[in-house]
DNA sequence: CGCGAAATTGACTTTGACGTAAAAGTCAAT
DNA sequence: ATTGACTTTTACGTCAAAGTCAATTTCGCG
């Protein structure tokens, strides 16, 4: 249970199922900022979406960099022009990885329908003996 | 241009745009077993096929071990009944897995397409004072 | 206050998926 | 026979993303 809205490294990685190191780990990476209490950390709402977004990511298969940048991208919305513009660049790539990924997912999971049929008829074919 | 049908390894390195090692890497790995002329490997058409899906599976971040998982399920259909039952709910496990993994992905599209819409509005809110 | 459980830190190790470098073999063409 | 372009094998290196361990600190609470 969160105590005063703040939530113990321990809850936190029950809640995401990940380890203290995990999220120190996250920490040095410069992901999350948790507070703290003397050394102790206190996690918040907002540390926990953004979590929750890290390990989205990491689902996905994205590095620790890429995820960093996506993340800042949010908090700190370049101002220069060309970074912008470099910016929807690197988003337009990442877009079309993400849908060669999409489809990579779509043709596996056809593929797993396909060898299960086969697993059934194979079940039948058994089966029929037992 | 293959030869007789067969292709030379880095004809394979070319097409798919890995490097020698990662085919011999492969190999190690018992994924694929491409045909020997002496001591240098032939591929042939089943093996593209299956190096186009182990890549695939790479894409999507599945481990070595499971992509062979994969692959060898379709080489070898399990004979045993409990095996076959077995095989059965792995496939369920990573059809749901890959279900997740497709949501993330959906998921991230959409807020890449919040980031691109943001950038957009600030480039012309820029824009106008050039 | 005192004590045990929980948290922190730093250093070291591990794992997966290759990279890289060295030394030697293959083969076709000059 | 030599050159040059590929290949092979062996062995060590690397890099990201944590895991593990040990030595402190700190917190909660009786």
């Amino acid at each position: 249970m969160p105590v005063n809205n703040y939530y113990s490294i321990t809850e936190m990685t029950r809640e995401f199922g990940v380890s203290t190191r995990t999220l120190r780990f996250y920490e040095d990476e410069g992901l999350i900022h948790p507070e703290r209490r003397g050394r102790t950390r206190l996690y918040r709402q907002a540390d926990r979406r953004l979590i929750a977004e890290i390990l989205r990511g990491r689902r996905i298969g994205f590095t620790i960099a890429e995820i960093r940048e996506i993340i800042q991208v949010y908090s700190q919305p370049p101002g220069e022009i060309g970074q912008l513009k470099l910016l929807m660049k690197r988003i337009d790539e990442k877009r079309d990885d993400l849908r060669q990924k999409r489809k990579d997912i779509e043709d596996t999971l056809t593929e797993l329908d396909h060898i299960e049929e086969a697993c059934i008829g194979r079940l039948a074919e058994i089966g029929v003996g037992t």
